[in-house]
DNA sequence: ACAAAAGTGTTCGACTTACACCCATGG
DNA sequence: CCATGGGTGTAAGTCGAACACTTTTGT
């Protein structure tokens, strides 16, 4: 019973999404990259098991994280059969020399499932992007340009999205808006703000 | 690590989707009402903790299966802190000492938290009618009436379906087909009888 | 001037919801 | 006849995708 964690963080300067994964410090698959994962101790809850995970694995901190799905293949790890599952988790972005960044279309092949767990979860992570406002904030944070939706849509779906249909997508997401504070990075047009409101702890995930 | 099994099955005679709880043989919560669930063996796959659970619980066999969340409270149990897996089942529409058949809406309370995750798997329920065809199919059987398709919307939804709008639906649902063939039951307009086609295995699983 | 980035407008088709109305059968 | 269940038609609204065009910056 083991909680393997898609950590993911908004990269400002490369725009892109990225995911983590370490090298294994111990057998089974030593020395070769996968996600953090722990198992489960007795009483924990899954956040706690994830934000665990990424800090043994990666010392980082997470900001949010999620349930995915479980994976059940009886001979996904050498050393017996263990139910995974997978969640996401959105780190904070900090230095860490354990944690290696991929964008999900360049992610290198990873020990056990893990490819293919991630395989099976980028449609999951599509959907809850714009969508799961506690996924998406903490992928943008507070607030962000344009330039980083646009670049956040695309790697996750893998495709650029029509900014005029993000656009709108964005103004009718409640709990965002526009500031009037313009931003420019490199050339091009300075592109609004967008801040997400103080949000009182009312909750809403689908 | 345990699997519980929102366990259904379309009544004919009533009219209505049900789902299937047990008196507790054990302690603890010992003669209380409870979805049929089982501790997770080592290597066991989900489908087959499901089955193993309805069987041992129920006695009856599974006709199709799937995942919907895990629950992570460390206090649902009060013997230890145990996820559970809460998983839908379709059962065959046989006869079984053990199991008791209630309604969604008329579901009494029930041992552990099973009740909460009652309520919080319906909507998964009603997201996964005429959408996955695997569960569909499997609450439908191979040919059905369209008061059936009436009476399972009304079940899983709460409130019943527009009839065009539902026909349409069944219409575009590909696999499916009307028959000229034409049922009556009680008074009425004979309906129409919709069939499955036989599916070459060629997967749609969202 | 040109490329890069941002923003607006419009259209199309799919899907959802809602409602109105007609058809066939048993009692 | 009429209540009950089945079936068709139509229109408004929403949503996503696609595309065309304008605006504002740096070089």
């Amino acid at each position: 019973m083991s909680v393997d964690v898609l950590t993911l963080r908004y990269n400002h300067l490369d725009r892109q999404v990225e995911i983590a994964v370490a090298h294994r410090q111990t057998e089974p698959y030593l020395g070769q990259l996968a996600l953090p994962g722990v198992v489960l101790r007795e009483g924990e809850r899954l956040a706690d098991a994830a934000a665990r995970a990424v800090w043994d694995k990666l010392r980082l901190p997470l900001r949010a994280q999620g349930q995915l799905t479980v994976f059940d293949e009886p001979h996904r790890d050498p050393r017996g059969a263990t139910l995974s599952i997978a969640m996401w988790g959105v780190a904070e972005d900090l230095e860490s020399e354990q944690a290696h960044w991929y964008t999900l279309d360049d992610l290198p092949p990873l020990a056990f499932d893990h490819s293919q767990i991630v395989a099976e979860c980028r449609p999951l992570l599509v959907e809850r992007l714009w969508r799961d406002l506690t996924f998406t904030r903490a992928i943008t944070g507070s607030s962000f340009p344009v330039s980083a939706a646009v670049a956040i849509t695309r790697s996750l779906t893998g495709a650029p999205p029509d900014r005029g249909n993000l656009n709108r997508r964005l103004a009718s997401i409640q709990g965002l808006g526009v500031s009037q504070r313009r931003v420019m990075l490199g050339r091009g047009r300075p592109g609004h703000l967008w801040e997400w409101h103080p949000v009182d702890p009312s909750e809403r995930q689908p």
